[in-house]
DNA sequence: CGAAGGCTGTCAACATTTTGTCTATGAATC
DNA sequence: GATTCATAGACAAAATGTTGACAGCCTTCG
């Protein structure tokens, strides 16, 4: 066991405290009982920088710090899990505020500083919030302002690098269940931008789905191929840009035509551009994640009966 | 032991860091202790060199020297892979033996399996061997199978999205140091490949330098606009897929008459190809990632220091 | 109903510690 | 002779700890 141990600062900006609170909390309340260096410096564990998240997630949730200071860090994982339905209820300031720094920060080309925010609202917010009220939003924004020529590619590139290796991490991280529903995500050929497909993918992460996550541009049969082998439930497809590909429509075609009898789901900024083509094939579209989440949920009940 | 040390100055630039810390370090803390020449002159073996690298790498990560320094070096690098959220304790697989069982969960088109293997080489491996000796050699088998047919593109886009969101967390992962190098990373117009690009924006991160990746395929006016506002170093290009296409040179000539004066380090599986542009723009080819650390530490030796 | 008091987050003030950087001087090296 | 290096010491900025205070909010009690 390594004794090592994070100063202060660290604890603050992982678990998303003030400093000024963590303190507090332990003189108040005894709530953490970090180690100390020689010279009387905290230092605080990974699990106790767990425990400082719990802490926060529970009192963000409604209750008082003084009541669930004393609780194990199990029972506190129990509270964080059931608590989740009041989360809608979150600081409506935060996620605004996010994306305004986020929005500096790319205009600064400081991938850094956008990691590092939305590192922060990861946190604050959670995975759903996350994408929902921050990520999508500045996807968007950055596509207006590159078109109005406010930023540059150079912008859009730097952005789209650091959102792609956050959400990378959201798909797959929970091993699923071994009984899970199987979702193959992708982009229809020509189709470059994987942010969505990403989303979708994190999304269904999230919901307890079983991901293969393809990436952008995938040609039909290979979709269809590996929807075979993996034995998939349902099949995501997500459209941003181009909105007025003419080829797009015979790909979904063939992709129906090799996959008669299964769900697809189809969403993003452009899906409706192509909406003839898309309920000629049967496509659920979505314009939002919780859209994605409704049909996801409906797959599964058609699935499970 | 064939040789007898080195310097400190070579210990700095290996290790990103200046040698007034480096003695500083050695002085207050005694976090490494080199030998030394008849004359008292330090002389830093490859081992210490190493030790001074993870000592960097734990300390931009939040842990202060203070509490590190006595760390073995063992523990140091347990501390630099637990950073990047891996907490597996696995059987000690040769880099063959990860190159292998990645190959055949890909073949599985087992993205979560490609992630949990690629982890657990990163826990045993450290970062550096790990790219070296198994992605690097696994994007280059994909392509070589995809060619021969055994492989298909969906296991190829499979392969690359798991091995993408890895190496994008070795990206600034860290706030690098206030006077640090920088250095942009893409790749040409063209080239929409961008795991070599990304192989390059790790190494030169685990140097020590500030990165600012721009992803793939950026115009030659986009990568001067963000190199000028970054005040950048250096640039680093990828060059691998296509090998062929008679547009590139143009490119790589706009860029170079954008930057007149300022280094270019090329790299990637199709580079050699192109080695005619490349050299007549002055470009420093690398072949491998030892060649982009020598090229990286000879444009910071002209630099800094 | 209003006052009292507890709970809670935040802040200010001040002392210490930590840490990167710099300077000056002399020795060693090339 | 110019460059590199070692040593010692000094600084300044940043980080941290402790104490005490204050304001907003809620509950309780008279």
């Amino acid at each position: 066991m390594v004794n090592h141990g994070f100063p202060i600062a660290i604890a603050a900006r992982r678990s998303g405290l003030s400093q000024h609170v963590i303190r507090a909390w332990e003189k108040r309340y005894g709530a953490i009982q970090p180690g100390r260096s020689g010279t009387k410096r905290r230092l605080y564990s990974d699990d106790e920088i767990e425990r400082l998240q719990l802490l926060r997630r529970a009192t963000q949730s409604g209750h008082s710090i003084g009541n669930i200071a004393s609780l194990s860090t199990d029972d506190l994982r129990v509270l964080a899990v059931t608590d989740t339905g009041t989360r809608d209820s979150a600081p409506p300031d935060t996620a605004d505020s996010l994306r305004e720094a986020s929005l500096e920060a790319i205009e600064r080309l400081d991938g850094a500083g956008l990691e590092h925010i939305l590192q922060t609202g990861l946190a604050t917010l959670g995975r759903g919030p996350l994408m929902q009220r921050v990520i999508v939003p500045i996807i968007a924004e950055v596509g207006d302002k590159w078109e109005q020529g406010i930023l540059r590619v150079a912008h859009e590139h730097c952005a789209t690098s650091v959102i792609r290796t956050l959400l990378g991490n959201f798909v797959h991280a929970h091993s699923a269940t071994s009984n899970a529903p199987v979702l193959v995500v992708t982009t229809p050929p020509g189709q470059l931008h994987e942010l969505g497909a990403l989303i979708a993918a994190a999304t269904a992460t999230d919901r307890g789905w079983k991901v293969l996550y393809l990436g952008p541009s995938l040609p039909a049969e290979e979709v269809a191929g590996a929807f075979a082998v993996s034995k998939a439930d349902a099949l995501a497809l997500s459209i941003i840009y181009p909105a007025d590909d003419p080829a797009l429509p015979g790909h979904l075609r063939s992709i129906r035509k090799l996959l008669p009898n299964s769900p697809i789901i189809a969403g993003g900024r452009s899906a409706h551009a192509y909406s003839a083509a898309l309920s000629e094939i049967g496509a659920t579209v979505c314009g939002s994640i919780p859209e994605i989440v409704r049909a996801l949920d409906a797959v599964r009940a058609t699935r499970l009966q």
